[in-house]
DNA sequence: AATGAATGAGCTTTCATTCAT
DNA sequence: TATGAATGAAAGCTCATTCAT
């Protein structure tokens, strides 16, 4: 039993070791980009030695793997706790989610440019490729199940799910790109009611119309 | 006149050379990502000899700089033609535009891939950044005048240019971010199909609906 | 007690280390002088990996100018146990500093070289300039006052101690300018009686005639 | 005839080309130091292009060979004009020959700082010792039948002609040194005082007293 | 498990030299 | 003779990785 007791821990710290370094991981892309992060940096992000990454991780490739698996994670988890928090109809969760996408915590800079630090590599890293994949498929089936609820109550003709999902998804990934092109010019209220513009435009029953300033 | 010819003929051999160097450049960002890319491989792809780019740019970062102006002028010069050649008529011009943008030699997985590796580096590059800013505001500009065109013509109320600008930009960019991580699930006649639902949807008067499969 | 032992060896590998790496460079510069030396060719001689002067003192430059600190330090030292091993009288201070730099240990070729090497660059390195000047004030002082104090004893009229402590300090580096050019005919024993009979010549109260050949 | 013309001019416009570049050359060093000077700058100091020093030096060698001999040329005409200049007697020539060294033209500190930069590296290139030994023998003949000249005159006991001309030149070497490093301090009049004091001490038959300030 | 000195492959950059014009 | 684009060897430097402690 001290032994059991001893291994959960040894397993415990070294979970947390990984974490801390995955942290540092992504607050050094956060600050110095992609291409100038070395393992020396994150090291020294963390308090720890140069050599500690290769200890936990093998190598860096696979220390950002990680890293890019838990910031899908991160974002999965607010995505989870949006659906959860909003109103129960269709609507309210398909607006909770467009409206997580442009919440300061996500649509910020900073992390933003992580966002495209990662996939301005994703092509040729399958690793990277596999985890968005995923991820992408998660938040369309959602996303695609929430606007066949919607087609079907408010009769809409026309309408096709699948279409709507990659409009909405795609709208967002394209208003990070703004956010991280134009800041000064990028306005994130703006963005939101041009979303719910688009929401209204398609499903008048269920959205209002925005008002023009 | 000699002379002139031979000024001419040197200017030109020394422009050719440094736009052979960018098309090598591109190549090799293609073929081995952003981070992979050394001044040797672009040199060897140019069939030219190692000290080639730092003759003819100085620098990496230089090189760099250049091919994103480039590929930018590209896109420029493929915008401005699909707004040429399309029909008179402001809805046909911002059909043209968004057809453009799914057009098979612009969203084509490489050369997404090519975007999105300069993207990953904007936010720590002023000079990528200011690029891509002078791109933006000169395409928003564009299709917000076609949109405010269409609002006037159309008497649509409750409709903001800037938003639907915002909109359409954003899609196109977000897109291009599924074709670049989808490849197998992305469909380019989909996503045109999405967008021209889109347009239908604020702009009946103008764009005709479309088929549901 | 164990971790300052710890420490403390390490601080003093650390240390050696850096040592040794100066005293790589010295022997580099004196075998190729200092325009054909290689960071490699220290490391090779350290008996060392590349990376490892980069590693131990940031740059080439800085190497460098540890390597002249060094250099200066170990003539400092020997310029002080001169003044300690030396008769207590001034004048024999005086004779035992002249006839030090004339020593083989200090005017060797190779050494003088190495000198020489850093005194070709000084105008250009305000690194070495602060080091060869704070030496050269050092010395001045020493010797000017000895020469006071001689002068003051023998009553010498018309003469100034900055003069002549100018004149003796100039005189050896003079002379290994010699030593290092015309080496066959350079010959220690006749410099020394020459700057001998230059001291007899002002302080023949203090110094005896030197004996014609 | 015409073609003797020709060649003559050819001849000539070579001989001055390669002066050009010598020039040039002494100017770079004057400007960035031994280590810094490229061939492109000497070319673009001289106002012409890249290969040019290869086409008329072979190599960048030959090149500071060449300048070396000049600048070793051009001290000796001004050594040889300083003598026949001065008064007939050899103190008057003595004299003349040390205020040569002091005066600001020669003891100029960019100008010693290239003779420096020479001093440098010849323990390392045979091509300049050699040089430089023709013209120490050159100097200290002079000198020391200058030497030979005062000491018969004189009828001065215990002094040896090659000793004293060993500590003169040393001395004027050895003074351009302060030159070099301690330019603030370093004052040329203190120096020539400096250098008058010693002559007067050895000649006082042939050199007056030194005023003390 | 953690350290941090050491390694060495590989990068960008510089520059003497070559060569077609 | 002169040009200047091109070459390619070699430099300084970086950094992921290894390893003795």
């Amino acid at each position: 039993m001290a032994a059991i007791a001893k291994t959960a821990k040894r397993t415990a710290t070294r979970e947390q070791r990984r974490q801390q370094l995955i942290d540092a991981t992504m607050k050094c892309i956060a600050r110095k980009g992609m291409s100038s992060v070395t393992l020396g940096d994150v090291a020294h992000e963390a308090g720890l030695s140069q050599g500690i990454v290769n200890l936990h991780f093998e190598s860096k490739d696979k220390l950002l793997n990680e890293t890019l698996r838990c910031l899908a994670d991160e974002y999965k988890t607010q995505f989870n706790r949006a659906l959860r928090k909003s109103g129960p109809a269709a609507a309210d969760k398909l607006h909770a989610l467009m409206e997580l996408d442009l919440r300061p915590s996500i649509c910020e800079r900073r992390k933003v440019a992580v966002w495209f630090a990662f996939w301005g590599e994703v092509r040729w890293r399958p690793a990277y490729r596999e985890i968005c994949e995923q991820s992408d498929a998660y938040y369309d089936k959602v996303v695609q199940a929430l606007c066949i609820e919607l087609i079907a109550d408010g009769a809409y003709k026309n309408l096709t799910a699948a279409r709507i999902s990659t409009i909405l998804t795609s709208m967002t990934n394209g208003l990070w790109l703004l956010c991280l092109i134009n800041p000064e010019t990028f306005d994130r209220h703006a963005a939101m009611n041009a979303v719910d513009e688009y929401l209204y435009s398609i499903f008048p029953k269920h959205f209002g119309p925005v008002e023009t300033p």
